[in-house]
DNA sequence: TCGCCGTTTTGAACATGTTCAGAATCTAGC
DNA sequence: GCTAGATTCTGAACATGTTCAAAACGGCGA
């Protein structure tokens, strides 16, 4: 399927019409005939690109996920062309951090409206739309890999700890989009101080885990991290 | 409304059915007209007693909330009629939270074809239905008070964090019933796996909370939980 | 140009959540 | 016992997500 220029167009119209309507006027009230009445097509033509409303949440899940991906690439100096760079990228973990979570909830902030449904339909496990199902793999290797290049380029990260961390980083993520999903502070202040501060709070632990009393403990949270980390790939076997 | 003695069976009826087709055959399948037909009643007067199908929903995360509330206070020894008590309740944090934990992994079961859904509907903000809002305090607060116990009757919590600790365990109970939902292992293993070695790892960060050189990083660890729960109920006010 | 076949599009139809005007039933006061 | 008013219940109607049989379109070989 969409195999013609022209179906190439009408899937991207369809497309762009929903994640506006979504934007302005919420999940609700975007409702499939809407968004194939204001993309000028049929309701059943909407359908034929996208097999469920999920699956235009899906394509603004992915939106605002490549968003606060490009918003940290570009503030890390991670770019490939890196022509300006008006500062130094930083390259203390809790800058790094500081920096990707914060750039989350403004890549987040033109979608707060829908946050909850964005939030609730990414959840379901059997949808093939949840970030944790087999076939939004890329998405969510997406979103981890921001955490990745956080921890990649950060001076003060131990070995031991460099493997697992991003992953423990990006459940910090998903506890931030959930606070801010429920924060209704203006300008989104309370989140921005949430990951500002849950920044300093991961540098601190991850400073102190270099210490040989804490190695006990810092080895069970790896295995922790480890277990809850295998949920996902293992569960959606089926 | 619900004033006479019928109504009141009606509505327990209706709850009980809905319950029960929740359990049996999921979200979807039990439609309203489904319920309101198996009890023997009209669809309009199903929504008389439960205005939304969330409602419904609401009642089977307050049932599930009762029994794992219960099935702690069983096990903690601290239900009011301690005539029969095998084993004496544990008084290390570890055990306490272990047994919390693993408890909610069993009071859940039942359930867990619609954990999702329950999740689902639980996470929404502005429904009257969602944990965090203002309407639904009381379920919220039970919950909460689990893990207020388990504080209370651990020997080995030092004052300082007494205070915070129930608030922190709360969310690991909010990332362990995430993670149950897609937990797809018999017996749902994994999930107990989880709540243990959880609970043992909390254990072990507390003991070293005690430590001076651990002053400074528990101190903000506080402040962010502290930040984190004003969320709830300063975001609701409108 | 014509006809074929895969691609794209349509609009009616269906099931479900929800609303609502009114019918049925019950209770209280006489 | 009887009526007025509140409470409880009904079933049709509406909007929305979704499906589907069939129409329209488009390119390609004869």
């Amino acid at each position: 399927m969409f195999k013609t220029a022209k179906a190439e167009a009408t899937r991207e119209l369809l497309r762009s019409t929903a994640l506006r309507l979504f934007r302005d006027d919420g999940y609700e009230r975007t409702t499939m005939r809407r968004v194939a009445a204001e993309a000028g097509v049929s309701t059943g033509n909407a359908y034929y690109y996208f097999p469920s409303k999920d699956d235009l949440v899906h394509e603004l899940y992915r939106e605002v996920q490549a968003d606060h991906a490009r918003l940290v690439a570009e503030r890390l100096g991670t770019t490939p062309d890196a022509v300006d760079s008006p500062r130094p990228s930083p390259t203390r973990l809790e800058d790094r951090l500081r920096l990707a979570w914060q750039a989350s909830v403004e890549a987040f902030e033109p979608y707060h409206v829908v946050g909850t449904e964005l939030v609730s339909v990414a959840i379901r496990p059997g949808a093939r739309t949840s970030p944790f199902s087999a076939e939004s793999t890329p998405a969510r290797t997406a979103s981890r890999a921001v955490f990745a290049e956080v921890v990649a380029g950060a001076h003060d990260v131990p070995p031991h700890l460099r493997a697992d961390l991003p992953e423990l980083l990006w459940y910090g993520q998903l506890g931030l989009t959930l606070f801010w999903v429920h924060d209704t502070s203006p300008g989104r202040r309370r989140s921005l101080a949430l990951a500002s501060h849950g920044a300093q709070v991961v540098a601190r632990l991850v400073r102190l885990a270099r210490l040989p009393i804490a190695r006990g403990v810092t080895d069970d949270v790896l295995r922790l991290v480890r277990l809850a980390a295998s949920d996902a790939t293992e569960g959606s076997g089926s």
